[in-house]
DNA sequence: TCGCCAAATGATACATTGTATCAGTTGAAC
DNA sequence: GTTCAACTGATACAATGTATCATTTGGCGA
């Protein structure tokens, strides 16, 4: 519960709309106007919103959306690499940083709903020699840390 | 699919329920017919099952479990440390190594369905190091590998 | 520009997964 | 045996995800 991290203002969010069609388009995905509409939603939420949250914030201005068009949407954008899903929340947040295809490392905070996305080395190499020492040949890594974040731990007295 | 590992046999079966059901008594749990029932099932089938798989299962043997039934048994599993949930299947599947509680890693093969769990040092240690870098204070890791394992890619000459 | 075809959508229905509630039962402790 | 918390049975429902198929859209070549 709690606020999550702000929304971007207007301005780059607009600009970060622009970047994430750009990436789609290069990744061979025709952004329509529901995918965009999903992606703006998540955007201006700024923190994970589950499938079924999304369908209520579209609505109101696409009273045609319905789940499996929502899960469409996703399901290309996730492909695309722009947007990722919360194996152990049900839910789905934009990448926090798409340029380069991935599967990195989520930390949830379970009390505000912040998640922080990273590719960091040692995991990626640590997981990576775990399936090699296995026998394993992988294609997905997911990663999910809950825990608290610094912010919710401290409360900092607000000045 | 596939045929997973195959089950362990009824000796073994009976023991491994037996030490099980002292690891829940050891821990506070009330080991009940649903719950032994719960754990024989997965026992036998040696592999991930969903909740409600587990159900059909259970029915023919109890026609009043329910889905309520089953999620509470495998809930008191799961807080004994003896059953975990696959996150990235929603599955349910014995922990391979219950004697002392733990987050290990799940490598989980796609064309088999087999499931190997670790305690790999070096992914605890990397995950740990990540979270307190990013000032979270970790209490659950979630770290779920899927591939090929090796006796699926490799297609072995069956002599 | 026009027609074509693959991709995407709309609409509907349904499948799967997980919970809430509350009355009744059980079982360990005294 | 009584008691009380834990567990169960029963029912209903909430949340999440898919299948199907007719229709629409949009890029592309004639
Ligand atoms: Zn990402
Ligand atoms: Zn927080
Ligand atoms: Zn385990
Ligand atoms: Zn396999």
């Amino acid at each position: 519960m709690g606020k999550p991290r702000k929304p971007q203002d207007c301005g780059s969010q607009q600009r970060a709309l622009e970047r994430l069609e750009a990436l789609c388009r290069a990744r061979g995905q025709r952004l329509t106007r529901q995918r965009r509409a999903v992606l703006r939603q998540l955007l201006a939420e700024g923190r994970a919103l589950s499938a079924y949250e999304l369908l209520a914030r579209l609505r109101p201005e696409d009273g045609r959306s319905t789940p499996a068009g929502v899960y469409r949407a996703l399901e290309c954008l996730m492909q695309a690499g722009v947007v990722h899903r919360l194996e152990s929340t049900r839910s789905f947040i934009l990448c926090g940083h798409p340029e380069a295809p991935h599967g990195g490392q989520l930390l949830i905070c379970r009390t505000c709903g912040q998640v922080v996305e990273t590719e960091d080395e040692r995991v990626e190499a640590a997981t990576g020699r775990l399936g090699q020492r296995l026998g394993f040949s992988l294609d997905q890594r997911f990663v999910e840390l809950t825990g608290v974040c610094e912010r919710c731990r401290v409360p900092q007295t607000a000045h």
